[in-house]
RNA sequence: GUGGCUGUGGCGAAGCGGUUAACGCACCGGAUUGUGGCUCCGGCACUCGUGGGUUCAAGUCCCAUCAGCCACCCCA
């Protein structure tokens, strides 16, 4: 259909958008403030880096990957997510030669074919950060309480931090095992999904929803009991850092993450009521990644946060945004003569950094006005033909119904100081930094 | 990939087998001459998602298909 979006997709439109500028903007500012560089990376990426970064037997590989073949046949593929690329680019630009840790974010769209529903979309996007070249506690802690810092400042309340450590390569194959072990017996019980994951990846059993699986694996093994003594304790490390920073957390031994290049380190933020998908952002720490991918070996850890589901979220619990519109001056023209004054006009006022709309169909002054009043307009400057002649406009003050004659040539520098340069109605989102230490948003 | 619900003018929403398919909002115009937000009046180019079928007759029943929403799987 010409007229219909792929399944999955959307258009995000005015009246919605501001959100996502004003999100936008909270994720760049707290990015900066603990550390992070932008990266940009191809929204698209060999079909391999994902198949061997994501892993194999993830869902996302296995079924979710918009791949496609280009013209000269190479497959390629709609990155799903944004580590592996930011590996990608980590190792291809030879980023980590310098000073360690190297931190990045970006704000991306993603995709995975997916059916949608409630918070979930073919294409979404996301806010990340990875870090690569420390492995230390501290940092794990930091990341987690970063995501926590966004999400307060954007006024997401009553969030829940999943805590789990999925241990090394090392204390995984032992769980593995033993996990294993433990279900041996009783492998004909699972679900044929379930029976499939045994082989492959058995930890991912704990995620299936069936309460047949669910009651097998109840008295089994946790990961926790199984890590080594370096993950367990670079694991209580992290936690005595949370507890450093007050942030509350509940340990899950039973979430396992849906990527497969996961360490130590999982965890995942819950926010409840937006629907099914409750989980608003996600990550962990992944200590081969760099390496598997043909670099150096070199820890990571990171996260990303779901747009969409942050803007459920916040539209659920009614988190009133401050976000800011700019205040207009619309010029209502009478006549031919008025309609190229008031073109001039606008720019001079745009070029004084007033923002300024003028009616360009010639309509009946009435008509001129409701759209000045439809626009907010603070300011309407009424250029008629007779006004014209002696040189002058009328400037309406739109909420007092008052208006009076000024000489047109004074209307810039009149406007300009009475709007205040370019500032908006609240103060909030200008480019101004003339009063520095002016707090918006005092409420 | 599976299931449930839904699909009428820009938006919301009646109609549930039978004359010109309500209404609300929005939009445009008008209500004595160049003035907004209230009120009143009028207008808004006709495929009732699409394609079949049943019937004398279908927006209204049946089938298919597509799309949306929600849920499962899984995840952001």
């Amino acid at each position: 259909m010409l007229t219909t979006r792929p399944r999955g997709t959307n258009d995000l439109l005015p009246g919605e958008i501001e959100k996502w500028q004003y999100l936008e903007g909270v994720l760049r500012e707290v990015a900066e403030l603990y550390g992070y560089q932008e990266i940009r990376t191809p929204i698209f990426e060999h079909t391999e880096l994902f198949q061997r970064g994501v892993g194999e037997t993830t869902d996302i590989v296995e079924k979710e990957m918009y791949t496609f073949l280009d013209r000269s046949g190479r497959s390629l593929t709609l990155r799903p997510e944004g580590t592996a690329s930011t590996v990608r680019a980590l190792l291809e630009n030879k980023l980590h030669a310098g000073a360690l840790p190297v931190k990045f974010y970006y704000i991306a769209p993603m995709f995975r074919y997916d059916r949608p529903q409630a918070g979930r979309y073919r294409q979404f996007h996301q806010f990340g950060v990875e870090v690569f070249g420390a492995a230390e506690p501290g940092l794990d802690a930091e990341v987690i309480a970063m995501m926590l810092d966004i999400y307060g400042r954007l006024g997401l309340k009553d969030l829940r931090v999943e805590l789990n450590s999925v241990g090394c390569s090392d204390c995984r194959k032992v769980y593995r095992a033993a996990l294993q072990e433990h279900l041996k017996e009783k492998l004909l019980e699972l679900c044929p999904t379930c029976q499939g994951r045994y082989k492959k990846n058995p930890l991912r059993i704990f995620d299936c929803k069936s309460r047949q699986c669910q009651e097998l694996v109840a008295d089994a093994p946790t990961i926790t009991e199984s890590l080594c003594p370096a993950c367990r304790e670079h694991f209580s490390r992290v936690q005595e850092y949370l507890k450093e920073l007050q942030i509350p957390y509940h340990l899950n031994p039973y979430m396992v993450r849906g990527l497969d290049y996961y360490t130590r380190t999982a965890f995942e933020i819950v926010a409840e009521g937006i629907g099914a998908q409750s989980s608003i952002g996600g990550g962990g720490r992944y200590d081969n990644l760099v390496e598997e991918c043909g670099g150096p070996p070199l820890p990571g850890i990171g996260y990303a946060m779901g747009m969409e589901r942050i803007l459920l979220a916040l539209e659920k619990q009614q988190v009133k945004l401050p976000l800011s519109r700019r205040q207009t001056i619309f010029l209502a023209a009478l006549g031919k003569e008025a309609q190229k004054a008031a073109a001039v006009l606008a720019q001079e006022l745009r070029q004084r950094g007033l923002s300024a709309e003028w009616d360009y169909q010639g309509r009946s002054l009435k008509a001129q006005l409701k759209t000045a009043d439809r626009l907010g307009a603070v300011f309407t400057v009424i250029i008629g033909e007779e006004e014209l002649q002696k040189g002058t406009v009328l400037i309406r003050k739109m909420q007092e119904s008052r208006q009076e004659s000024l000489p047109l040539e004074q209307v810039g520098s009149y406007l300009e100081k009475e709007c205040g340069k370019g500032v908006s109605e609240d103060g909030a989102g200008t480019m101004e930094r003339e009063k520095t230490g002016a707090q918006d948003s005092k409420n």
